[in-house]
DNA sequence: GCAGTACCGTACCGTACGGTACGGCGCGTC
DNA sequence: GACGCGCCGTACCGTACGGTACGGTACTGC
């Protein structure tokens, strides 16, 4: 019942460690990579069966490595948030240019990550265990996905109001309305199975036309608006 | 197999419908709802054995008159669809006052929504059985939710439009830029189980900021900015 | 009163899946 | 080369749940 990240058979000897998660092994992050793609494979399947099938690997070492199915999940979830973790987009001349780029940049990235396969599998089963107690998945997806890309935003846009481009007072609404703007109803219809096609360059106009609009709504400088606005 | 909504003790004699709709009797009404509260108050534990519970009735009428699970939560979605139809937001007479309350109504009656417990739990459901094949609720649901709203509320910008008050060339897009002030991250945080308090004030203030950014970006003439923005 | 019908309650069946047990194998270490 | 161990593969168990069958009851039309 007690999982554990640790493997028996390297250097720690007897720590036990309770249910926190050590960076899984090789052999464990193969095992994980396999729950992911069975899991934007085959979306409902996603049994204990078929992912020591996968990984082949039996369920005794599933069980014994990560407890029970949820522990499965939960490290799952965790091993994808933890390779997301990329980027950083503070730069360090800040004139309006590099502002506008920095939030260009990151409203591409984050769409291209809602957008994919992956994560769309990752928030459906999140979802799916939210209305139950027990192992909230949900609050994993939320401290590792939306959190954590705000503590990484927020100070993009403070630096921006610092240097006098920016103008408000609360920077988690500012946030928000930017969140609002780069991803508008794309995340709900794709989790609802909407096809919505979304290609690089699709995703590029998309940040392009976000970042316009934010910087239109909370700018402080004239910017020179560069080339065009999607509409008009 | 052949799920039928006409219930054969009314005048109906052998019309047989195929797999689709007719209005579901006062009876089936009540054992929708009893799925809609079982869904709500269990989250997870929505099982034909509970519905049939909570609703007094037998799981042989349950599966005679829905078929199977999915035709009865299909059923379900749809009932509940059909009691969100409400409210219409074109105003007769157009000015900016007209025009900025009509779109506050909107987006405070669409926040509402998405908040309530009710559609939470549906969206939940819908999401969870959009991984898998068959029978998309994602599908209904994005229908009567999203889709259904757009078509109501696009005659209202391109009425702005018309009367001068509003610029802007594709109605989708500047529809889904709305949306995406209005709801930002609101609904993926509460599908992911977020507490996220939202009182009736809240959702009064978010509302009016909303429309406040969006007249700012797509306004044409220079409205009386009323009372005060959010920020600043 | 009697047949037919719509329905409730409950017992029942089959299966899928989470979780466990066990035999066998490869790879250490002594 | 014998032992231990970590792991694979597979067989197995218990249960929960979708779906069906059936007896009992109330109501309707004749």
């Amino acid at each position: 019942m007690q999982p554990s990240f640790a493997r028996q058979d390297e250097t720690v000897p007897e720590t036990v460690p309770e249910t926190v998660a050590e960076p899984p092994s090789a052999r464990q992050q193969a095992v994980l990579d396999a729950v992911l793609g069975l899991m934007v494979e085959e979306g409902d399947q996603l049994t204990m069966d078929a992912v020591a099938r996968r990984a082949s690997c039996s369920k005794e070492t599933l069980y014994k490595w990560f407890g029970d199915r949820d522990g499965l999940l939960t490290a799952t979830v965790r091993w994808q948030a933890s390779r997301v973790h990329a980027g950083r987009y503070a730069p360090n001349a800040l004139d309006v240019t590099a502002l506008r780029e920095s939030l260009q940049d990151f409203a591409a990235t984050w769409l291209e990550v809602i957008a994919s396969d992956t994560s769309v599998a990752l928030n459906r089963l999140a979802i799916g265990h939210a209305g139950s107690r027990k192992s909230n998945l949900g609050g994993i997806v939320l401290a590792n996905g939306r959190f954590a890309i705000g503590e990484r935003v927020k100070p993009v846009l403070e630096a921006g109001r610092a240097a006098g481009l920016l103008a408000f007072d609360d920077t988690e609404a500012a946030f928000r309305t930017f969140i609002g703007l780069v991803g508008r109803d794309i995340q709900i219809r794709l989790l609802l199975g909407d096809a919505l096609p979304l290609d690089a360059g699709e995703i590029r106009r998309d940040a392009d036309r976000a970042v316009e609009q934010f910087l239109a709504l909370y700018g402080r400088a004239r910017t020179p608006t560069p080339p065009s606005r999607e509409e008009d």
